[in-house]
DNA sequence: GCTCACATGTAATCCGTTACATGATTCT
DNA sequence: AGAATCATGTAACGGATTACATGTGAGC
């Protein structure tokens, strides 16, 4: 059966360079988390299912006594990546925003609440802007190491772009409903 | 237990009006499916919950001898609705977006089917936004019989922002792509 | 001695999609 | 006659999160 995305996270991790399951999680966590999440309960799985499909290779190499399994991608598991990158078809895109979903329903609240709510899911991407913010220099350094790869740094672009969008759209929503606040009067 | 964010958009929708579970799928998909999609596998069921928690009311209303089922919201509907919307607390942000992601990955692609790629993503955006510029009139009739509710205007051209970012995105990492590639020469 | 970071893994659970089953009515 | 729309529901499955369980080593 067919890899699922997130097993081509682990793929792409690891064509990086080995790494332990530990660690692909960490550099998840600084990269690819914002716009696919991935969690301990399906990397370990994960990591055994695509070393039995042959497309890892898991080695243990116990660092400081600890115990520790480090993988590395097998040419197999470089022609899956390259497969899944090339594929024609669908891409998967979902969005689930709780703030804008509460938004559309704010029919329900007065003025002061609708605001209240406006602010609070600005002040959760302005959050989320400087948290990505602050990760450009660790991709900056992650860039050189990678000889060179600069799309780590142009996704980290687009990402803290994604979180301005809807700090200015959290600005512009709440224009918009003292316009009409003032002119007609709110319920 | 707490209730699900589907089930406060159930709960939402009927605040508008009685509607049938059918009709609440419909309603949904030409507003909060592209924040917060759901499917028949989960509104009747939790219809079901929620008639059986108080929350909404059903009642049979066959229309031209079709079976139907109609349902009303409480006023302990109303109340629990409100308190979702007025609860503090994380409001759930999740992105899934497979482009970006073989976006990140996609060193291991030529500079060809880079651009294929990102031209992929933006067709894909492009085509959303021309299919939720093609919901306003309809949002703006539903925002007259609503009673002059303009969330659901606002909220759908926050969406459309949200498509145009990417669009906009796309053609700016395909230029980018292009500067590094005139200059170093690509992989 | 304690806490934090490193490290691996599993089980329960939740949320959601997809596919299926069924049937009436309306439009072409 | 056949397709599309209206209408309700369930079962199987899949993907992911959370919580739990366990243990080492380093730094304070």
């Amino acid at each position: 059966m067919p890899l699922t995305n997130t097993a081509h996270v682990i793929l792409g991790m690891l064509r990086k360079g080995p790494k332990s399951g530990y660690e692909i999680k960490a550099k998840a966590d600084i990269s690819t988390r914002f716009f696919w999440a991935i969690s301990y309960g399906q990397i370990y799985p994960e990591l055994k299912r695509l070393e039995e499909a042959g497309l890892i290779e898991g080695e243990s190499d116990p660092a400081d006594g600890r115990q520790r399994r480090v993988f590395a991608i097998t040419p197999a598991g470089e022609q899956a990546l390259r497969d899944w990158l090339t594929r024609p078809g669908d891409l998967h895109t979902e969005l689930r925003h709780e703030g804008v979903l509460r938004f559309f329903f704010a029919d329900a609240l007065d003025h002061t609440e609708r605001v209240a709510l406006l602010r609070t899911v600005r002040a959760k991407h302005e959050r989320l802007r400087e948290e990505l913010a602050a990760i450009q220099p660790v991709a900056e350094a992650m860039a050189e190491e990678a000889g060179g790869d600069r799309l780590g740094l142009l996704t980290l672009e687009t990402g803290i772009a994604y979180q301005e969008l809807f700090v200015e759209l959290c600005d512009r929503l709440e224009r918009r409903l003292d316009e009409t606040e003032s002119t007609v009067g709110g319920s």
